[in-house]
DNA sequence: CTCGCCACCTGGGGGC
DNA sequence: TGCCCCCAGGTGGCGA
């Protein structure tokens, strides 16, 4: 699930069910996620939520005295439920809120439940992460001074959260077809030109996804977990061999840094 | 520095 | 039905 946009979109459904209020209890079923949950974490009841932020992929519990930092891997997902509902397999993690908890399942376990008391941008998980694609840091400008030094296909660099954080799989190889650029283009051969156009792809595609997610995510993150209509929208990502809906060209999979990119091969030059 | 690759983990789907 | 292989929305860490 969790590119930036059902990021951004949980933290818009969690965040007034969330600031506030009281943390009551904490529940622990699996510590062993990619990195073992600190035993802090079990003693946050007592503080009072403030407000839930996001850098990145990486969603951020202002607790007050500390961040409890979430972030949800490959198959994460939270949602809001009421206390005493059953736990089913993979479900890891409670924070309980009085009559709410907000549960974390997550069958790979990739996904991560930290603390810290420090600066949380100072966190090592986040300190050393790339612009914000959706912040004006992200222009012509920017794009094309970032990628002057790389010689990787602007897919792979796309997905590098050193440079741009929270563009995933599926909207790197989204943008570069609405930007009509071949995903194996090396970064640092863009244009300004090509930089600008890329620029407000990712701005596009992203944005378009959060609308989308918005009314199947508020229902994620409330009750159901249904996937959402960012699919349906997809241009290229898992159509291979499908029609182009722009030219009609038969999609194509190449697979970069061991993901799959999907691309066409007529409107991606 | 950048890069290419492996690792972590579970589950679903297809071929035989 | 079972087995085996491939694939999956992320990203830290390794050696070159």
């Amino acid at each position: 699930m969790p590119e930036l946009p059902e990021v951004e979109v949980t933290r818009r459904g969690l965040a007034p069910q969330l600031a506030g209020r009281v943390i009551s209890a904490v529940e622990v079923r699996e510590p062993r996620l990619r990195w073992p949950v600190p035993q802090a974490v079990r003693k946050l009841a007592g503080r009072t939520v403030r407000a839930v932020l996001r850098r990145g992929k990486y969603l951020l519990v202002d607790c007050g005295d500390g961040h409890l930092i979430l972030h949800l891997g490959m198959s994460g997902s939270l949602r809001m439920l009421a206390p005493g509902t059953p736990a089913q397999k993979h479900d890891h993690f409670d924070l309980v809120l009085g009559d709410r908890v907000l549960r974390l399942r997550d069958p790979r376990r990739f996904g991560a439940v930290l603390w810290t008391k420090d600066a949380v941008h100072a966190h090592p998980l986040l300190a050393n992460l790339g612009i914000e694609p959706l912040s004006r840091a992200l222009d012509p400008a920017r794009l094309y001074a970032l990628t002057r030094k790389h010689r990787a296909p602007i897919k792979q660099f796309l997905m590098d959260g050193r440079r741009i954080v929270g563009v995933g799989n599926i909207y790197a190889s989204e943008s570069l077809f609405r930007a009509g650029i071949d995903p194996r283009t090396p970064a640092n051969r863009l244009s300004l030109a090509r930089c600008a156009r890329l620029a407000k792809a990712i701005k596009d595609i992203l944005r378009a996804a959060i609308r989308a997610g918005g009314s199947s995510l508020r229902d994620y993150v409330g009750a159901n977990g249904e996937h959402g209509e960012a699919q349906s929208r997809h241009r290229v990502y898992e159509r291979e061999g499908q029609l182009c809906r722009s030219c009609g060209a038969k999609i194509r999979r190449l697979v970069q840094g061991q993901r799959s990119s999907y691309y066409c091969p007529r409107c991606q030059k």
